[in-house]
DNA sequence: TCTAGCTCTGTTTTT
DNA sequence: CAGAGCTAGA
């Protein structure tokens, strides 16, 4: 406790009844809690009787690690610490009748929910423009996420406002969506939460099993919980009331997905014995970082007032940095980075870039192969939506769960075995017509009149009898060897092997990747004591997995790229947040809608207090988008910062921004090596690498960037003969190998020295001579 | 039934 | 620019 301050002393030591623990950005909100669970402990608490519950699962791990350091491993382990979605579906899973599920559920994943909802618009004969997946799945998303069940959604609130915004049906889709989870044997995300609810609404007996299994509980990023989730907790904490929520109203970013702010700024409305506890002092970050992440955060009017300070130096202002392309933005990242590392001499990972979405990371991702700076990008698709994985994953889904129809017609033709969209129609519409499960008609279809001739019959069967073939393998061997089988004898690998394109390589391995996983995961159970590990607890364990949870990437010496919200809980000694422009961030939808304006202000706040030391804001005058040319302007969240905190570099639009003129004290030593230096073209490729995404960036670049740009070449075609080297904007050094056509039609041939052979356009080729 | 190649379109954040 | 959906033709 000596290592604790006084506030975070008594949040810790008191636990008659529910408290609500306000951390501002940096208070050492994780320390609390792992010194809370640590001291329940040693008050004489079961670890088994203790619920923490966290953002992510990685979050869970770390906590877990850290409390076996504080006490023992065994200790940590019997915790129940974990997301919302897992612990609750371990639960779901042990209730499985009361809750109405048969125990080999499986989980559809978001792609799937949306291709089921897009079939369904289909079947409708619903306009698909109206009716697009995404945002159906959205509402159904919300609906669940408030409670609110497809029965009674269409004399709900929501049914209402579906009407206004022209989209009446979405109850129907929501009705037939749940009944063709429920054929499937399958729940997905959101149900996690709203069967848990029900479950415990509609069974007393089990609702106090957990009520006395939980006699402390811990919600960690309370912020960011959703109705469902306040209302479980509520449900659970109900006998006992020791609950202790912890978060930041200020750092509330998930409101799109259902979080409800409310839940934090009215917990002791809702708990009116509660405590309210401050943590106010930030250890993380300098007092100018401290200070213009306050100033920005006042003009939010909704939200609980606290003073956070900090006591560390006063460090560097806050860097805003204007230039007038994100390509421009982006290398200005770069040269910063480089001269980060060179005066500090610290390392790549002191550093993050954090944007407003994914898509930025393009941009930031080449100007980093082009100069040489290890990256790592978080998030994208991850390893589990690449389809060879989806592929494979779904015929261990459906070994499990027969009935799981979004899987069998997933790998019903995978690899192809002639057995076409035609037929697995058909299929469909005899299974539904007879209320049976797919599977069986697949597996007999004679005795279901089905109207294929015996050709397609007899593939119907054989897919059906590998299938059984494969369940049989379950039942005798562990997940890792059932899998294993799989693979070989669906057919997946000798498609992979077929030919060996690179591409396919690549699917190999990844293939190769998941049965290692498999077989870490039947390991670690082991070690665990769980002698068989079975394929249904891998699925499960992998259906909850995320991007952030992936470990292995952390120590290594690589600048972070990530969107800010999975930047949630982080730290870096030193912060980029790019694209700081109107449209952007804030986003478009956010610039007229308040409640929005002010989730966006608090996303810009997490970003700004990530920073320990060294934080740059930046943003472009134009920027890529959807193949053109676009023009922003300065976000006004720079505004709403208090401008002493801030240095503003500016360069005006138009002009080119030169870092070296910019200014010169600050770079001169750190200039990077001239692009127009000529390396030897034997050079080796980049050195950077990505984890996470394979380098799509060099294979990305094949196409030249011609509409819209006016020409840009100022290179004379008499000037360019075979051999004369030159360099292009994007695809670095090369030396001409043919000049062709005359006038506008100029083709110059070029053998780039990173990626190969180009023909590009004379008037659109921006290239440089340069020996 | 399969695939190459064409047109069309475009909020964003994720357990 | 990238992904989805569609069509023609094998």
């Amino acid at each position: 406790m000596e290592s604790l301050n006084e506030s975070q002393k008594s949040a810790v030591m008191y636990n008659e009844g529910p408290s609500l623990v306000v951390a501002g950005a940096g208070s050492g909100k994780t320390r609390v809690l792992t010194y809370k669970v640590a001291y329940l402990i040693s008050l004489g608490l079961k670890p088994y009787n203790i619920l923490a519950i966290t953002f992510t699962n990685k979050a869970a791990r770390e906590m877990k690690e850290r409390i076996a350091s504080m006490i023992d491993e065994d200790t940590a382990r019997r915790l129940s610490m974990g997301t919302f979605h897992s612990i609750f579906m371990r639960i779901l899973r042990t209730e499985a009748e009361a809750a109405g599920l048969n125990k080999d559920f499986t989980i559809v994943d978001a792609d799937d929910s949306k291709k089921i909802i897009k079939d369904i618009v289909k079947e409708m004969k619903l306009d698909d423009k109206t009716y697009k997946a995404a945002t159906v799945a959205g509402r159904i998303s919300k609906a669940k996420n408030a409670l609110v069940t497809a029965a009674e959604y269409a004399s709900s609130k929501m049914r209402n406002n579906d009407v206004a915004s022209r989209m009446p049906e979405v109850y129907r889709i929501y009705e037939e969506y749940t009944r063709r989870l429920k054929s499937s044997n399958s729940i997905d995300f959101d149900d996690m939460l709203l069967n848990t609810q029900r479950l415990f609404a509609s069974h007393p007996e089990v609702l106090e099993k957990y009520q006395n299994r939980f006699q402390f509980i811990l919600v960690d990023e309370y912020q960011d919980t959703n109705f469902a989730q306040y209302v479980i907790i509520k449900q659970l904490a109900e006998k006992h009331h020791r609950v202790c929520v912890v978060g930041d109203d200020a750092q509330s970013i998930y409101a799109f997905r259902g979080a409800n702010i409310e839940n934090i700024l009215q917990f002791t409305r809702n708990y009116p014995e509660a405590k309210v506890f401050k943590l106010e002092q930030n250890y993380r970050s300098t007092q100018n970082i401290v200070s213009a992440a306050n100033s920005l955060i006042d003009k939010n009017l909704h939200q609980i007032k606290k003073t956070v300070f900090s006591e560390n130096e006063v460090g560097e202002k806050v860097e805003v940095v204007e230039t007038s392309s994100d390509r421009e933005e982006a290398s200005m990242v770069c040269s910063k980075l480089k001269m980060l590392k060179n005066r500090i001499g610290g390392d790549w990972n002191d550093s993050a870039v954090l944007y407003r979405v994914n898509s930025q990371s393009r941009v930031i991702e080449e100007a980093m192969l082009k100069s040489n700076i290890p990256y790592v990008i978080y998030g994208g698709h991850s390893f589990y939506q690449r389809a060879e994985i989806k592929d494979v994953v779904a015929y261990l889904k459906l070994i499990v769960n027969e009935a799981d129809e979004i899987s069998l017609t997933r790998v019903i033709n995978k690899p192809a075995r002639g057995i076409g969209g035609t037929t697995v129609a058909r299929v469909a519409e005899r299974a539904h017509a007879l209320d049976v499960p797919m599977f069986s008609v697949v597996e007999s279809p004679l005795q279901y009149n089905l109207d294929v001739n015996s050709g397609t019959a007899k593939k119907l069967t054989a897919f059906a009898q590998m299938i059984r073939e494969f369940q049989a393998v379950r039942r005798e061997k562990d997940a890792y060897e059932t899998a294993d089988y799989v693979v070989k004898q669906s057919g997946i690998l000798a498609a992979l092997d077929a030919d060996s394109k690179e591409e396919l390589e690549s699917k190999k391995e990844n293939v190769f990747e998941l049965l290692n996983g498999v077989k870490q995961f039947v390991e670690e159970e082991r070690e665990e004591g769980r002698e068989n590990a079975d394929l249904l607890d891998y699925l499960n364990n992998i259906a909850l997995l995320t991007d952030a949870d992936a470990d292995g990437t952390d120590d290594a010496s690589r600048v972070r790229l990530m969107t800010i919200h999975a930047a949630k809980g982080l730290e870096f000694k030193n912060v980029f947040v790019v694209g700081l422009e109107e449209g952007l961030f804030p986003g478009s939808a956010a610039m007229t809608d308040n409640t929005e304006l002010e989730e966006e202000r608090r996303l810009l706040y997490v970003a700004i207090t990530r920073a320990m030391r060294y934080c740059v804001l930046s943003y472009a005058g134009s920027r890529f988008h959807n193949g053109k040319m676009e023009y922003f302007s300065k976000s006004r969240f720079i505004n709403d910062i208090d401008h002493k905190y801030l240095n503003i570099k500016s360069s005006g639009f138009g002009r080119s921004f030169d870092f070296s003129k910019q200014d010169e004290s600050f770079f001169s030593r750190f200039r990077q090596p001239s692009q127009q230096q000529s390396r030897p073209f034997s050079a080796p490729r980049p050195a950077a690498t990505s984890t996470s995404t394979p380098l799509s960036g060099l294979t990305r670049l094949t196409h030249i960037v011609a509409s819209n740009t006016p020409p840009q070449s100022n290179v004379s075609s008499g000037a360019l003969r075979p051999g004369v080297k030159i360099q292009h904007e994007k695809f670095g050094t090369g030396r001409v190998a043919e000049v062709s056509g005359t006038g506008t039609d100029t083709r110059v041939t070029i053998d780039f020295e990173y990626v190969g052979r180009k023909v590009l356009l004379l008037k659109y080729a921006k290239i440089t001579i340069i020996g």
